[in-house]
RNA sequence: GGAGAGGUGUCCGAGUGGCUUAAGGAGCACGCUUGGAAAGCGUGUGUGCGGGCAACCGCACCGAGGGUUCGAAUCCCUCUCUCUCCGCCA
């Protein structure tokens, strides 16, 4: 959620910055300004008549110790005027205040300067590439093949018992898992992140801190009963920590990592997007949060990214970073990259990292402050990203890895897997 | 699931309709005191919104939302969370 004080003060900043999303936001933010001028002035009224009907009642207090009923009744009919007033002036302020909440909500992050114009996932901007595309050979296989031939993963078994896109890991498959879990969690650890362990479950305020409520309600799962949702990225849970937090300046920056099962409904997904390992609605991931000064966010940005890469490139697969456009980045980002691994046999890359700035959106959402030296509160900037998601990784792993009598473990893995081969 | 007790500021804790402008204590900050420290003494110490160049002023907030009243932390209703005991249970 934006913040009403920067759009007051940079509306065609604001709207200029937007239309890289391909979307204008002039009528909204109008609206906003409107709705937030009608806000102010309502409550100044209101305040008045609250300061003189506070004042009346502590008269009648006074007049009844005294044994002047008869003043005092006077004024109590002086008051039921102001009360009808502002109980009108009441309603009509929340009825302000809701409708301004809406407009605040609908609109979307401003994108950094960095962030190119653009429509869609075509539109992105490659930054970095490292490494080089495997040579396979002729008889290469896709990891959905490997899978069943080495009996890894079991997605037969995971629609009888929940569904598509609910795999069962097997024998060395799970094996690998654990220990991708383990060896992303000790080197974000060994970064400075502090290794946490969140409910998989949240409620809905926690929904709305982070941003997936009201808007992506669809995405998520949710239990009825105690509507409770289960949450699409440890980020949710995680994050939310810190919803309604005043935190001291001296601890910023606040790391943390945390390895969850990730939820996600995925409607509207089909074809090769969704074969094997590429689209699940559970799926295992490492996710690091930070919260951040607003003067060190963008450092510290920089530094995930670098840790990320740290991440892939130890694990040997060849990788490219992508500058979102506005068009295909999140609703709550100031900037997103993504991070992208070949997936040699499929011939494609398989995005297995996000890492995005989210500025102040979130905070103001969160309410999640500092002090300041000022000895006031301001924001905080919230970040995160993925180190790593889990499926794609193993999907690349596999397909990059594959040889005549076997796939190859990357050496960081083989401490945690206990075998070098499958 | 059943029964009971609770939710007050950064924390502990008093407060059953108006001298509450939320007592008192602890913590924290600053000052005095001291050779230095502790103790002691003094002062200050929440959040949000509105107004103002500012000092400052006003309004709201005692788990949440309604209600009664001229006036509610206090009375009434609904919800919620925590704790204790019982039941069930990894």
């Amino acid at each position: 959620m934006l913040e009403l004080h920067y759009l007051r003060d940079h509306k065609k900043e604001a709207i200029d910055a937007l239309s890289k999303r391909k979307i204008d936001a002039t009528e909204l933010i109008n609206t906003i300004l409107e709705l937030d001028e009608k806000r102010r002035s309502n409550q100044t009224e209101l305040d008045a008549i609250l300061a003189e009907s506070n004042n009346i009642s502590k008269s009648i207090g006074l007049l009844y110790k005294e044994g002047k009923r008869d003043e005092a009744n006077l004024l109590k009919e002086k008051t039921s005027v102001l009360k009808s007033k502002s109980k009108d002036l009441d309603h009509l302020q929340q009825e302000i205040k809701d409708n301004l909440q809406q407009a605040l909500w609908a609109v979307p992050n401003v994108p950094n300067e960095k962030v190119r114009a653009g429509n869609s996932e075509a539109e992105n901007e490659e930054v970095k590439i490292v490494g080089e595309k495997p040579n396979l050979g002729e008889n290469n296989k896709a990891h959905w093949d490997l899978a069943d031939q080495y009996d890894l993963i079991d997605f037969e078994l995971g629609v009888k018992i929940s569904g598509a896109g609910f795999p069962v890991y097997k024998g060395k498959g799970a094996r690998l898992q654990r220990a991708m879990i383990n060896f992303f969690l000790d080197e974000n650890c060994k970064a400075g992140y502090k290794e946490y362990q969140p409910p998989h479950f949240v409620n809905e305020e926690s929904g709305y801190g982070t941003g997936q409520l009201p808007d992506k309600e669809g995405q998520m799962y949710h239990m009825q009963d105690d509507n409770l949702y289960a949450i699409p990225t440890a980020e949710v849970p995680v994050t939310n920590f810190f919803r309604d937090e005043i935190v001291k300046l001296e601890d910023l920056p606040i790391q943390c990592t945390a390895y969850t099962p990730c939820f996600r409904r995925e409607a509207g997904s089909y074809g090769k997007d969704v074969r094997g390992l590429n689209r699940l609605h559970q799926f295992d991931k490492v996710e690091i949060v930070n919260v951040a000064h607003p003067d060190k966010s963008y450092d510290l940005l920089a530094q995930m990214v670098k840790h990320i890469e740290g991440l892939l490139e130890k694990l040997g697969l060849h990788y490219r970073i992508l500058r979102l456009c506005g068009g295909d980045m999140g609703f709550t980002a100031a900037i997103t990259y993504d991070f992208e691994v070949w997936s040699a046999a499929q011939e494609r890359w398989l995005e297995v990292s996000s890492v995005s700035n989210f500025e102040t959106y979130q905070s103001n959402r969160l309410k999640l402050r500092y002090r300041g030296e000022d000895n006031k509160t301001h924001l905080c900037h919230t970040l995160n990203g993925s180190s790593l998601a889990l499926p794609r990784v193993l999907a690349a792993l596999l397909e990059n890895n594959q040889m005549e009598d076997g796939i190859r473990i990357p050496e960081v893995l083989i401490p945690y897997t206990g075998f070098d081969k499958i």
